[in-house]
DNA sequence: AGCACGCCGACT
DNA sequence: GTCGGCGTGCTC
């Protein structure tokens, strides 16, 4: 038997290898071209990922070429690369990336007419009309005519059937517009001015570098790799104006830009503020865009005439034709952690196609992620600083109320020093913010009379009482239950007794203290959705309200230009929480904030209710050293024989299993059997979450330096008992060491 | 992901 | 007797 060709297809599904498939005489085949094949009884597509020669005597034969954009090499590594990373089957991660749906394409034609000269055989009144408006040989789309001639659709259709008009079909309106570097060139500062120029630089050189020739290559020699950089800069200094320019530096190169961000924060105001800057909307690619849309976009950007999409994660997957710069917003946000399904982390994989494509990666925070500053304290990162809040505005100033000696009577919340500082504002026709994270009543009931703690059945948390909704609530797992009149353990009526605060129930010391004040309450479980919660937001920012009661809900989003004193109420909340990331965590979270204060004309403050004031999470907030928080977490880790940062690696495996205890077996059983050169540090949370099905558990673990944590991963779960359904795992690690 | 195959409980 | 429940495993 002659050779034939053989392709090895790799198919969207949980697949680990590619098939082989022979491919038909006569079909044109190139790699990444995107195929359909049969598999088992069915039809599926799949994406041609190698090509040779063989005998395939008794291989299934492609059935056909689609017409869909091919996955380039460069989006193939990236593929490949993902499985090798996260353990999960090459098809998992190709499903990531090929969005083509339906081969159901039914261009919905956009036609235009124009005048063929010929004179109509009757000429009416309407029709004259038209025939003004058509104006020479000039086409016109259809819709448009019939309404500049003030006719319905049907006349112009009489017209083509009389041979007066001919129609013309127009290629499909453009997907994206055209967005114009050069629309309004931003007022910067000069620090904005300075951040700006050198991102520009980058973006500029290796782009060049793309293009090739002599005078490119020796730049890019002297450039060496596209960097990666932190763009850090406090809130209000104008990050996004900054990395604005270096989107406009890839569009004057000619080359795409995506600017990724966590799916809430792709508003209208960011769109507002692009138009602004560029003139033209960008092409938002979110989970929210319609098929129709969605499908038409991604052949335009594989067709390289998208400049800029805007997008959540997954527009990281998309087919760039020619990718010269990666912005990823906000780049600390764990919105970038996808956990079901194939598990990543949707900037380090940003990082990794950034090296893939060779494209410069910008991440843009003002309270970067650990591993983010220790990547650039190891030079794998560089780091463009803004120091300072845009338009001469100030940083809040904030202040500690150290609780210990600042006394609050039991069942209040509000302190001296701080009820003071309200009245101030207030007085003064200024908001005021107080932050509480944490929803609810009173996050603990007990029985006066027998001392019984209400618990959830499922996970022995404590019930939270939510006052509204007249029911106690486990945070942990959602289980909710009646508050109960009297006393499930003893009986006693009315013997139910609140412990500590929730944000409700600083809305009652609110009403009490100041009862001549609009107050509100925010918090993500009240009824009304996201539609109701903007609502809200515009009527504080417009000055509804003089208080403002809420949860970390409250910490990003709207801008409230008259709010110049927020005040923390427990900032002690999730220091103790047991996640390694505790720390980072509230430090984030208070920083944000504090920083809501003061952002209109006058200047704002911030009082921190704590009890531990010289906590490094304390001390950096009050100091304003972010850089000082930073260095104390790692020595502290270092002290307590944590893992440095870039090598602490939370695995998180996902199994099938009948039950909770199986599960919590599985989790001992990999605990026990540890690979060389990794250290496991216990299970890190005990509580077994039932996600979807699936009973999940993670473990800590440790690695020396440049261990290939990956093999011993594999090694790991070679040896423990495997599960039934399999094992998930994702990896909360540094991903350079292994490009 | 589908879809078949298989091995146990209540029906015309 | 078989219809159908979903648990298990395979798809070049």
């Amino acid at each position: 038997m002659a050779p034939h060709q053989i392709a090895d297809v790799l198919i969207p599904l949980a697949l680990d290898t590619a098939y082989s498939y022979a491919a038909p005489p006569g079909m044109s085949l190139a790699e990444g071209d995107v195929v359909q094949v049969p598999l088992g009884t069915r039809e599926s597509l799949g994406v041609v990922w190698s090509l040779r020669e063989g005998a395939g005597a008794n291989l299934k034969s492609i059935t056909a070429v689609l017409d869909a954009p091919p996955l380039g090499p460069k989006l193939r590594r990236f593929i490949d690369w993902i499985a090798r990373y996260t353990l999960a089957p090459k098809g998992s991660a190709l499903a990531l990336a090929l969005r083509v749906p339906e081969p159901s394409r039914t261009e919905p034609l956009r036609v235009a007419v124009r005048a063929t000269g010929q004179l109509p055989k009757r000429l009416t009144p309407a029709r004259a009309r038209v025939l003004a408006a058509v104006n020479g040989g000039l086409l016109h789309p259809k819709r448009e005519l019939a309404q500049a001639a003030g006719v319905g659709i049907g006349v112009i259709d009489a017209l083509v059937d009389d041979g007066v008009l001919e129609t013309v079909a127009l290629p499909s309106e453009s997907i994206a517009e055209q967005p114009d570097p050069g629309h309004v060139r931003p007022s910067l500062s000069a620090d904005q001015r300075q951040a700006a120029g050198l991102l520009m630089a980058v973006v500029g050189t290796t782009a060049l570098a793309h293009a090739g020739g002599p005078e490119a290559r020796a730049v890019a020699g002297v450039v060496g790799k596209a960097p990666v950089i932190l763009l850090e800069g406090v809130t209000g200094s104008g990050k996004t104006e900054v990395y604005f320019e270096a989107v406009a530096a890839a569009l004057r190169r000619g080359v795409q830009a995506l600017i990724l961000m966590p799916e809430i924060a792709l508003t209208a105001q960011f769109v507002d503020r692009f138009v602004a800057r560029f003139g033209v909307r960008p092409a938002l690619w979110h989970a929210g865009i319609g098929a129709r849309r969605r499908e038409r976009l991604y052949e335009a950007v594989a067709a390289g005439e998208v400049p800029v999409v805007a997008g959540a994660r997954s527009a990281l997957f998309l087919p760039f034709a020619r990718l010269g710069l990666i912005v990823v917003d906000e780049e600390h946000e764990a919105a970038y952690k996808q956990e079901d399904g194939l598990c990543y982390h949707a900037r380090d994989l940003a990082v990794v196609r950034g090296r893939i494509e060779d494209c410069p990666v910008i991440l843009a925070s003002a309270t970067p992620s650990i591993e983010t500053r220790v990547n650039v304290e190891r030079a794998r990162y560089k780091r463009v600083a803004l120091p300072e809040r845009y338009g001469g505005r100030s940083l809040p100033q904030i202040r500690a109320v150290d609780l210990r000696k600042d006394a609050i009577p039991p069942g209040r919340w509000l302190s001296e020093t701080l009820r003071w500082a309200m009245t101030d504002a207030l007085a003064g026709g200024e908001q005021v913010l107080l932050f509480l994270n944490r929803r609810g009543y009173a996050p603990l009931t007990l029985c006066r009379a027998c001392g019984h703690r209400y618990e959830c059945a499922n996970c022995s948390a404590w019930l939270v009482e939510h006052r509204f909704r007249r029911a106690l609530i486990c945070h942990h797992c959602g289980h909710t239950e009646r508050r109960p009149e009297a006393c499930v353990a003893c009986g006693t009526v009315d013997s139910l007794a609140p412990c500590g605060p929730g944000v409700e129930r600083i809305a009652e010391e609110v009403a009490e203290r100041f009862p001549d004040k609009r107050s509100i309450v925010l918090s993500s479980d009240f009824p009304g959705g996201t539609e109701r919660l903007r609502q809200e937001l515009k009527g504080i920012a417009e000055g509804a309200f003089d208080i403002v009661i809420g949860t970390q809900l409250v910490a990003k989003g709207h801008n409230f230009p008259q709010l110049t004193l927020v005040g923390v109420l427990d900032a002690d909340i999730g220091l103790t929480s047991g996640d390694p990331r505790a720390a980072e965590r509230t430090f984030q979270l208070l920083q944000q904030v504090t920083g809501r204060a003061g952002r209109g004309a006058k200047p704002g403050r911030a009082l921190v209710q704590t009890y531990q004031p010289d906590h490094p999470v304390m001390a950096a907030l009050l100091s304003g050293d972010a850089e000082r928080f930073y260095r104390e977490e790692t020595r502290a880790r270092e002290m307590a024989g944590l893992p440095p940062f870039g090598r602490l690696a939370a695995v998180i495996v996902s199994a099938t299993e009948r039950s909770a205890a199986e599960a919590h077996s599985r989790a001992l059983a990999l605990e026990a059997l540890p690979p060389d050169g990794v250290t496991v540090l216990g299970p890190a949370e005990a509580p077994l979450a039932l996600v979807r099905g699936r009973y999940r558990f993670r473990l800590l673990v440790k690695t020396e330096r440049e261990v290939d944590l990956q093999a011993f991963l594999r090694a790991w779960f070679a040896r423990a008992p495997k599960p039934r359904g399999g094992v998930k795992v994702a990896i909360d690690v540094d991903p350079q060491s292994f490009l």
